[in-house]
DNA sequence: CACAGTACAGACCTCTCTTT
DNA sequence: AAAGAGAGGTCTGTACTGTG
């Protein structure tokens, strides 16, 4: 069987990162795409390739690594130009998912309106992610992390280039509180119990739960009586017992 | 000054994919 | 098949800024 040209396989499968059909659908056409371009080009140049993960933005491959920033190619810069400048003045030394979560943001942008000059955006794009993205069913939180990523890129970028803007994924209207669900605390007694299953267990795992209350609050109490780990919150809270009970 | 909005950081979760 | 790694989603909190 042939090999695609300049794959040594007959196929190239990865992972969509989506179980959302309507996803898959947009992120395996966007591939199928770059594919003839980078074919059309092939005899040319040595194009970026097609068929690596995240395929979204021009910084491929840095998304654990801090983004080298592309040289912008018109007046201001490319959403995935805009994405690694972002990256590189405010990424030192910032946690991966900083990285992660600006490429990320910016990559939804660039799948649902494409990876335009950021002048090129429109209102009507924002409203159209904004509706791509409650689609989905994300959660009003989420939307509103999402777009505050990419307006604050925009701004900043926009900023860095002199390019004085009104940034349309500002100010767009969804329900904020669509879908959000108030994440209560355990309740005193379950938090008791599981300090009570510790100290009856008693072994050097259990103990950490004790540990860690330590770090936060002063041991001042018997171990019974002292508080749980200091706004411990609830999952926290489940996830230290069902490891450790 | 109070409040709303913005721009994050961080913790924790589920799910999928890869490796063993 | 199990374990581990990584991606992505959700919620909460803080600091700061703009506005009435």
């Amino acid at each position: 069987m042939p090999t695609w040209p300049g794959y040594e396989t007959c196929k190239i499968a990865y992972s969509l990162r989506t179980r959302s059909a309507k996803i898959a659908a947009a992120r395996a056409r966007r591939a199928a795409d770059q594919l003839d371009e980078y074919w059309y080009h092939l005899r040319s140049q040595d194009a970026a390739l097609p068929g690596m993960h995240r395929l979204r933005l021009g910084n491929v491959g840095a998304s654990t690594q801090p983004s080298a920033a592309p040289e912008p190619v018109s007046g201001t810069a490319k959403l995935s130009e805009a994405v690694g400048i972002y990256l590189r003045l405010k990424g030192k030394d910032r946690p991966v998912t900083f990285h992660r979560g600006a490429e990320r943001s910016c990559g939804y942008v660039i799948d649902v309106c494409g990876d335009k000059d950021l002048m090129a955006y429109t209102k009507a794009d924002a409203n159209r992610f904004r509706d791509s993205l409650m689609e989905r069913g994300l959660t009003g939180s989420s939307i509103s992390r999402i777009f505050g990523t990419v307006r604050s890129i925009i701004n900043f970028v926009a900023s860095e280039l002199g390019v004085i803007m009104t940034n349309p994924f500002g100010k767009v209207y969804f329900d904020r509180s669509a879908g959000v669900k108030d994440r209560n605390p355990l309740p005193d007694d379950a938090l008791r119990k599981v300090q009570s299953e510790c100290q009856h267990l008693d072994d050097d795992l259990r103990w950490l739960v004790k540990t860690d209350a330590s770090k936060r609050e002063p041991p001042s109490a018997p171990f019974l009586c002292a508080p749980m780990p200091w706004r411990l919150r609830r999952k926290r809270s489940c996830a230290l017992a069902g490891c450790i009970l």
